[in-house]
RNA sequence: CGGGGCGUAGCGUAGUGGCUAGCGCGCCUGCUUUGGGAGCAGGAGAUCGGGAGUUCGAAUCUCCCCGCCCCGACCA
């Protein structure tokens, strides 16, 4: 039973003035964790049991599926990283150091490449297949903007699974298994989330998915649609295309168009000019990137922004992507500014992509390549071909759902978990294969899965508090009730230790607020920031044989004798979450 | 890396060149109080982020460095 007379604890009344999410405020303030660095905190007691309460959930759910827990050091030698070539890869993100003997080392990012190995070293048959594998292990990435608390950290601590199969049937399978085994523990974690299809981006691989806990704070931006349940990341979203007109348009025709560099400034020359009916959508932008020091251009409906996220993750094998600058336009004096069309890319000599809105068959108004000149009916297809489409507009709210067109929303989330199906590039990189039933050597196919340990006590803190403080999910809390002793006789200080005696003997874990000094009102204030799912309070209510029951979440209050108090809370304890 | 903000006691903060760096919370001692962050009295606790400079005099002005937070870029 932890005493607050003795614990190592002391809540802070105001907010740290380093913290701005609610999560990093409450558990900054609540004495669960202490900043040390930027993106790097220690635990404390409460914190702690919180923190290994969240382990325990996801250790034994993936105990349960079947897979085996096995630990890797932090530390790890260059080598097996250079032979995937992550080593450069992965860039200034990677903690690098050095032995006395000035050999490199590196603290673990992620662990594919060892785990690839460790099994290369054991396992030479198909017979050994399939095989899921996992670690809970600190991560170390130098991220170059740590964030919000312990939301995204330096150091944190990650739940990583790697599975092996012959081939992509099994990984399917092994997929679908951890895909189930998450399922089972974000429920018992008391998390809200979705499960949205995802891109795979540096880990490589084919099919991925994310699951992203509801939270405005959160880094992450999805779409949902609420009529058929389909949610990807907006990097994943597909966009729907009308079906393609076979209209015939008009031959194109170059306009007058004086000082209209913007959008906003061509619609309404249109529409004082030309005809009228335009808007933003009606035209077409032509935006100048540098993809890894090589022009391209990016074509999206005028009333979008083209969204870098989502464009780098659909170009692959572009590292660094972005917005011309006033010097790429002046090493490209053939491109005007403001005026910039589709036409003569060919001619150029630029890469053309193409948002698939817009489709083959379609006219739009752009730019002449003229200064003052834009272009209208102006046709993919005809005046122009893109060299490839690509999803690069900016996803909003409203669009359609690509698989029942009704339109979905846009939410906020953190990512607390993603699955991949990283196919053979690992096993290929680093040689793990193992014999068939033909004796022939095949190169093993892997999944990779990870859980944030850590950022879930921080997710979990962001869905479940309220104003007044933390308010945990009975699974994490690190205790389920929280006793609080009020008045200056010692009869309710009694009562307190007793009722709290018998329900840790049933294994009920209890905090006793057995402090003496402090007043009742400073009791409860901690208690409501502490955040074990009930309070009981032991004081007034003893007149009549009575202790107050109060349950956290709902702020419901009840009385129950102190006889019955130990079973009235078991009984409660079962139907919280 | 670009933009913005900040750094004064464990926490939150005041202090734009001049006396011993002020206040609240927390902490210690005593008394009082005890159902919603009590009261009184006394007390401990500060290299004012670091260094250099300007000045009779620097928390305060200048320069350099370090650290932290936010927005962006970036990010299994």
């Amino acid at each position: 039973m932890l005493r607050m007379s003795s614990l190592f604890l002391r809540t802070l009344r105001d907010d740290p003035a380093d913290a701005e999410v609610a999560s990093h405020k409450l558990l900054v303030r609540a004495g669960y964790i202490r900043r040390i660095a930027a993106g790097i905190y220690s635990w404390l007691p409460l914190g702690y049991i919180t923190y290994r309460n969240i382990e325990r959930v996801i250790r034994e759910e993936m105990d349960a599926a079947g897979f085996q827990e096995v630990h890797f050091p932090a530390m790890l030698p260059k080598e097996p990283y250079e032979e995937s070539n992550r080593w450069s890869e992965y860039g200034p993100e990677l903690f690098r150091l050095q032995d006395r003997k000035g050999a490199d080392y590196l603290l673990g990012p992620t662990h594919e490449e060892m785990f690839t190995l460790m099994v290369k070293g054991e396992y030479s048959s198909y017979k050994d297949l399939p095989l899921s594998i996992y670690q809970i292990q600190t991560k170390y990435r130098d991220e170059p903007r740590p964030r919000s608390g312990i939301i995204r950290g330096r150091e944190f601590v990650m739940k990583d699974s790697y599975s092996f199969d012959i081939d992509d049937a099994g990984l399917e399978l092994s997929y679908q298994k951890h895909r189930d085994a998450y399922v089972k523990t974000f429920k018992r974690l008391g998390l809200n989330y979705n499960i949205v299809s995802a891109m795979a981006g540096a880990m490589g691989g084919s099919k991925s998915e994310e699951f992203l806990a509801p939270c405005p704070t959160g880094e992450d931006t999805y779409v949902l649609c609420e009529k058929c349940g389909y949610a990807a990341n907006v990097e994943a979203m597909k966009t729907v295309i009308d079906t393609p007109t076979t209209k015939e348009f008009p031959a194109l025709e170059v306009l007058d168009t004086p000082n209209t560099p913007t959008i906003d400034s061509l619609v309404e020359v249109l529409n004082s000019q030309y005809g009228g009916g335009y808007t933003g959508a009606d035209t077409l932008k032509n935006v100048m990137l540098m993809a890894d020091d090589k022009a391209i251009a990016v074509l999206v409906p005028g009333d979008r922004e083209v969204d870098l996220k989502r464009l780098q993750a659909n170009l692959s094998g572009v590292t660094e992507l972005r917005i011309f600058e006033e010097e790429d336009f002046a090493k490209n004096p053939q491109l005007v500014k403001g005026y910039i069309g589709p036409q003569d890319a060919k001619k150029f000599g630029i890469i053309l992509y193409a948002d698939p809105r817009i489709a083959p068959g379609t006219a739009w108004v752009t730019g002449a390549n003229k200064k003052n000149s834009h272009a209208r009916n102006v046709v993919n297809g005809r005046d122009f071909t893109p060299d490839a489409y690509v999803e690069s507009a900016e996803v909003r709210a409203g669009d359609a759902c690509p698989s029942c067109k009704a339109p979905v929303i846009i939410d906020r989330a953190i990512e607390i978990a993603h699955i991949f199906q990283l196919g053979r590039k690992y096993a290929e990189a680093l040689n793990l294969t193992v014999l068939d039933q033909n004796g022939k050597s095949q190169v093993v196919t892997m999944g990779s899965y990870g859980i944030g340990v850590s950022r879930a006590v921080a997710a979990i803190a962001e869905q479940t508090h309220d104003e007044i403080g933390l308010s945990w999910p009975v699974e994490v809390a690190p205790v389920k009730v929280h006793i609080v002793a009020t008045g200056k006789e010692d009869k309710p200080f009694d009562v307190a230790e007793k009722i709290g005696t018998e329900l840790e003997s049933l294994d009920i874990t209890v905090l006793l607020d057995d402090r003496r000094d402090p007043s009742a009102g400073v009791k409860f204030k901690d208690a409501e920031l502490i955040g074990a799912p009930i309070i009981i309070v032991v004081g007034k209510a003893l007149e009549q044989g009575n202790v107050e029951i109060r349950i956290r979440k709902s702020g419901e209050k009840s009385e129950s004798t102190v006889e019955s108090a130990v079973s009235t809370v078991a009984t409660m304890l079962s139907k919280l979450v």
